[in-house]
DNA sequence: CACTGCGATCTACTCGAGTCAACAAAACGC
DNA sequence: GCGTTTTGTTGACTCGAGTAGATCGCAGTG
């Protein structure tokens, strides 16, 4: 039994209880601990390599983050991550974060602007180093962010606020690419079940299907708008097949309409593609393993999140806000009637 | 111009910046901002609210949380998030969270266990107040997570690991009930399309195939071992065909298995239910709209991660551990057989 | 008038880690 | 031998907020 027995603290182990059983300075501990910003001996450095593993110590990020102005945090705001396109941008945009060490807090705005300021508000307070939006989005809402010295990136379809930083995907010319699909396999009468969006037709897709009519001489096909997931595509898709001129072809503004478009036409005793064509667009997983497969027009859902990642924690602190632009690729499989 | 002429602070605004502008002392702002745990007199406290107001002021969650020990947050770790079940999961989680006023932290382990042991590492350095592991986990893990006084939850599937809280569902009761649904359409041959689990062949699907077989008298059908996605249960599904003799019925053990599978019957020019009944276990919502609609084993998502939340957030604190088992119920739609 | 009592407010310390200025000791040059 | 650099270490201050304990002013009482 010695003098210098080792003091078991009780509470968590700190940079002190460290320091203490190496018989050095907390500020020596540091600084093996950060490999800076002072060099340390190697002999010195041994002794406390042994007291942080004989302790157990872990240094604590919360007070790490006060010191140092950042807790290697981003924040995601989308609207539902139980649908699968959200999901697998939610898993993108993490992946991409722990990469550069970054946790990612996760919520769900559901669609609704107040918990969607909620969490940005929240987000604030938290001291995040960046937001990435993809839902609803308001102007009004990225003022809260700039007093808080926070950057946002905005992540959904429509590119707008400029002054901030945004990535997205070409809709319009995603959309012409699976209508003059469409329009290759010999349809006239092409119809659209388009989601609802802040700015209602405004909407990249939807202009992207009816300038793809248009150039091709063809008039314009019905229209049904419906929320953006598998209830609001069979809901749109129950309105379309009742048009009195039924369309021989649907462009779905999303895979999850698509899904519910194609049990509404199932119901209706109609097949596809035989008797209605569907193509789709955001080429989630999903609308592979549809009956039948759906043509679609794929989002580079993991360049995009990259995209949106790095700007956030990009060196590229202060400069010009910038705008990306992806371009999408269609998908072809079974429902535009390709074999 | 008066000589109190306004000083705005140029870096984010702190409780100092407010008590400046009010004229008081920083404990009075904290006070006010906290409503406690000393009174402010009215006039005092409107004075500050005004200030806080104009200077836009924002308490610091991260100084707050040095100072309390808590961050108010949680962290999930799911071996995927962008597959269905863990995606519903995830949104369960983080909507129980936040309805306590909790933020989550959202990782996937995409079913590594390193992976899996870096995001628990992590969570401990930030201090989070619990985690909820629904992913690989072997007990070393947790081992982690004592040293930095964190509170896990398993939500796994199969409760192990005595000693710490877990939350699940009856696995094996769950099985027999679509077995035994299965048999009731009068199928004697009924494979298993089983998924790959830590603990392999001790999962309570598995016992639940085999002990409805053998409550009714019959023979143990073919079983193919593949992961729980849609390509494994696709792959499964090959593999269950090519049986020299084969079944009639298969039950999966998951949703997206049975979605997989599904494909792999429709590409051998067979339909469901008519040469092959099929059902499965989760009760995602894209087994309502898939083709046909499959019967499954409903889990209480939503109720399992509330269940969860509140072991790691309620007052329980150092009580024994909680272990909580949640019935399942059969969903009944199409590709069992009913109508 | 002195004294208590009480409500309102302020001062000062704390949480755990980063880091700079200051300093001691060793190494070097001549 | 003495001055000078180098190397290693430390004490002390900082980040922003919570709060106990001290202090102040004022009303009510004997």
């Amino acid at each position: 039994m010695t003098t210098s027995e080792v003091h078991t603290p009780r509470g968590p182990v700190t940079r002190k209880d460290v320091a203490r059983h190496a018989g050095v300075s907390t500020a020596v501990v540091s600084y093996v601990v950060n490999g800076g910003p002072k060099k340390v001996a190697p002999a010195t450095e041994a002794k406390v390599r042994d007291a942080i593993r004989v302790l157990g110590y872990r240094p604590n990020a919360t007070a790490r983050a006060l010191k140092m102005g950042s807790n290697r945090t981003l924040g995601l705001v989308i609207p539902d991550s139980s649908n699968p396109f959200w999901a697998l941008l939610g898993h993108a945009v993490e992946g991409a974060a722990a990469r550069r060490g970054y946790a990612l807090l996760l919520t769900n705005s559901d669609n609704e602007l107040d918990t969607e300021m909620r969490h940005i508000r929240n987000f604030a307070a938290r001291q995040v180093d960046g937001v990435v939006l993809a839902s609803v989005v308001f102007e009004p809402d990225l003022v809260e962010l700039e007093g808080a010295e926070i950057r946002p990136v905005l992540l959904n379809h429509s590119a707008v606020a400029p002054g901030f930083n945004s990535v997205g995907v070409d809709l319009e010319a995603g959309a012409r690419l699976a209508v003059e699909h469409l329009i290759g396999h010999g349809h006239t009468r092409i119809g659209l079940a388009m989601g609802i969006t802040a700015d209602n037709n405004a909407d990249g897709r939807e202009a992207g299907w009816r300038k793809a009519l248009e150039a091709a001489g063809l008039p314009e096909g019905p229209l049904a708008r419906d929320v953006f997931d598998r209830a609001g595509g069979y809901a749109a898709g129950q309105r379309l097949l009742a048009e009195p001129e039924r369309p021989t072809a649907i462009f779905a503004s999303s895979d999850m309409q698509a899904i519910g478009l194609l049990r509404a036409i199932r119901e209706a005793g109609l097949s596809v593609p035989e008797d209605i064509a569907v193509a789709s667009f955001d080429g989630s997983i999903e609308a592979e393993y549809s009956w039948p497969a759906l043509t679609t027009v794929e989002q580079p859902v993991w360049e995009m999140a990259e995209a949106a990642v790095s700007a956030l924690v990009g060196e590229t602190r202060n400069e010009a806000p910038q705008h990306r632009i992806f371009p999408t690729q269609l998908r072809v499989r079974q429902s535009c009637g390709c074999p």
